[in-house]
DNA sequence: TCCGCGCATTGATTGAAATCAATGCACCGA
DNA sequence: TCGGTGCATTGATTTCAATCAATGCGCGGA
């Protein structure tokens, strides 16, 4: 029966060199939805589609910028290291997010897998010739670096302003809601990413991530069937509780 | 065309109705730098200028967005609010600063005046019409924009992974090196903003800023002769506290 | 001149998150 | 089967920033 594609050579690699494009997971939500069916064949052509195993590093801070890329499956992290080895994860990519929005010639982040990951890839030159052919692309890239804006500006409130429990429930709420908008399950929700990542987004060490996922399960919001699955139990109550709340 | 013998002289004002932007302070870093100097013409037909008074709010939180401003002198406050009051500041704005970068329809942060303010004023469907006018001039916003995410970026791991004195040192360089780069004193450093906006912007109490100064001040890093006014006294010093120090 | 007010600083105390330390548990290879 | 390893959780202790409280100081108005 269906044991067979449960079973089988899992995720790595069901993306097609050509023609992919139009059956794409993420065609409807990633920079590509910006062009036509027939347009996209333009983008297909400088694309290289490119997999990463768990932890594999995709860029480092300060490598020169040579290559664009589209999420099509897995999770990325997005890190800034300091000197003496502490990190802050500035985000997670979800599938049909574009990285490369922020940087001009060097990468002033870190970009890892967690989880094999696939990507399209496209060379900064290519991209950039392909956006000057296709406006609404150019467009659509800026949108996105607006949108990555926004969220940056909303985590800076939720860095510096909230206290432990209610950044881990603004946490899971965000991801719950990008996870639903990514075409993924947004309440038994998935968390690929360890609690050190976890506590390196929130500002947090792991012990403390720890605590809080305890008093939220402890007071009824959410349930944690394992270490990475969520159940987001009252959703008004998380909202409440991250200060999200506007009544 | 003789200007300057039409110009209005209004309390603030050194700025002129018409024909200003040529000897405008700001000209060379602003967004109107992407324009030779007779296309500024076009930019000046759709601007109006406008002053804030000190504190004056200039848009508010869930505002619908109808214009779009370039700072021409003073300085902006950005900031978001929590419903319990909580805030936190996202960022300040230094004159050759564009307001409207990363929201569509609705500003997502309150912007105030710190001390008197000057901007241009443009309405988004003008600025709108002219960007697709002149393609530098999208361009130039564009890159704004991408340089306001780095800065965003960086703020998180300041705000999540530095110490309070680490946070302090890495403002005040960080705002020396801005003040360079648009023009105002670099050293004998100007801090316009209330020790509660830095409080607020470093995601700390004014309590433990004024400490922070204290002890910067004590390490001999600093010296204050008076609370808005700071000499950085060992630039290399302060930016190993920063956490900066890249030997 | 003096009072009151806003703002920054300093001191004393408290409390919450970091740190230190231990346990549990799944997974893996010997 | 049995250690060994990595990860998450929980507990005990410490530390440092928040809180609570007071003082100083410049400024404007009565």
């Amino acid at each position: 029966m269906d044991d067979k594609t449960l079973t089988a050579p899992p995720s790595l690699g069901f993306r097609k060199p050509c023609g992919a494009c139009a059956s794409c997971d993420v065609r409807t939500m990633a920079v590509c939805a910006a062009l036509a069916d027939d347009e996209v064949a333009e983008l297909e052509k400088i694309m290289t589609s490119r997999n990463l195993v768990p932890d594999e590093m995709l860029v480092s801070e300060g490598d020169p910028l040579r290559r664009v890329y589209s999420l099509t499956a897995g999770v990325l992290r997005l890190s800034i290291a300091l000197p003496d080895g502490r990190r802050q994860i500035t985000g997670f990519l979800l599938p049909g997010d574009y990285f490369g929005l922020a940087d001009d010639d060097v990468h002033s982040a870190t970009a890892e897998a967690i989880g094999a990951v696939q990507l399209c890839s496209f060379t900064t030159r290519d991209m950039q010739a392909l956006m000057e052919r296709f406006p609404k692309l150019k467009d659509r890239l800026h949108a996105f670096t607006r949108m990555a804006l926004r969220q940056a500006r909303d985590n800076q409130v939720m860095l510096g302003r909230l206290t432990p429990v209610e950044k881990l429930a603004s946490f899971l709420l965000t991801l719950s809601m990008r996870a639903a908008e990514h075409k993924l399950s947004a309440n038994p929700l998935s968390l690929p990413m360890s609690r050190t990542d976890i506590a390196d987004y929130l500002g947090l060490t792991i012990e403390t991530v720890s605590r809080s996922f305890t008093k939220l399960r402890n007071t009824g919001l959410i349930q944690l069937p394992e270490p990475h699955i969520v159940e987001l139990v009252d959703n008004r109550g998380l909202q409440a509780v991250a200060g999200m709340d506007f009544h």
